[in-house]
DNA sequence: CTCAAGTGATACCATTTGGTATCTCAATGC
DNA sequence: GCATTGAGATACCAAATGGTATCACTTGAG
């Protein structure tokens, strides 16, 4: 498994990024707005913006003159899935009730997609 | 909520600390058993065992004149958490929990995993 | 004590990074 | 058409980063 999960850490490895990703989450913000909410120019927002979209965080869609940055949270999965193999080191436990939940999934017929 | 966890997503920013990550997963090791495994110099690798243990990531014991470093997988839990918060864009109905389990049932043809 | 092995610390280097300042380009509004 | 406003591009800078080389310190073995 090469580092196409490089990018997505390299984005989360800044706390300005960090919190552009929950500010998005309310909603979606230009890059002046998204500035706004902090003490650096908007080219400097725009760097980190950058970092986020080339990790594929964020989604950049134009509206008029403008630069709409949307969250798109789905790109977290891979390092959360990375991260999730430390979940053994945790709480062996867990995995236990992880395996009995996938069984109880592949029981249900209802509900396994969105 | 200050940046306790900055020093977490610095440590995982770099794709060496990210393998010795899970190197160490597998057992305790030196640093020079550590080094053994990249293509670098041991202060390279010590710095990033630096990185990590300021992270919280690893534990280091002394052993004789030897270092011990062993991982502290507990570490990850405000990372991942933090991440966690970010689970209402993906799906709202289902929690972190799922997430782990999701790989393997994304195979909706009727049979999972082996 | 003396020698070897493992580690830590420092100095140093090239590159990246986070940031500003400035200029140009594109779209909006009068 | 022309001024205004939002965004992109570039140049530039200071600091951090990843890495090497080197030296000092500590431990273990004769």
């Amino acid at each position: 498994m090469p580092d196409h999960l490089q990018p997505v850490f390299r984005a989360l490895g800044d706390p300005t990024r960090r919190d552009i990703l929950r500010l998005l989450g309310r909603e979606p913000m230009t890059i002046a707005e998204v500035a706004d909410n902090f003490a650096m120019t908007r080219a400097a927002v725009k760097k980190h913006l950058v970092v986020l979209s080339d990790g594929g965080l964020i989604k950049v869609a134009p509206r008029g003159r403008e630069k709409v940055n949307s969250l798109n949270a789905l790109a977290l999965k891979p390092a959360l899935e990375w991260m999730g193999w430390f979940d053994q080191f945790w709480d062996e436990r867990l995995d236990a009730l992880k395996t009995a939940i996938e069984k109880d999934t592949t029981d249900d017929t209802g509900h396994n997609n969105g």
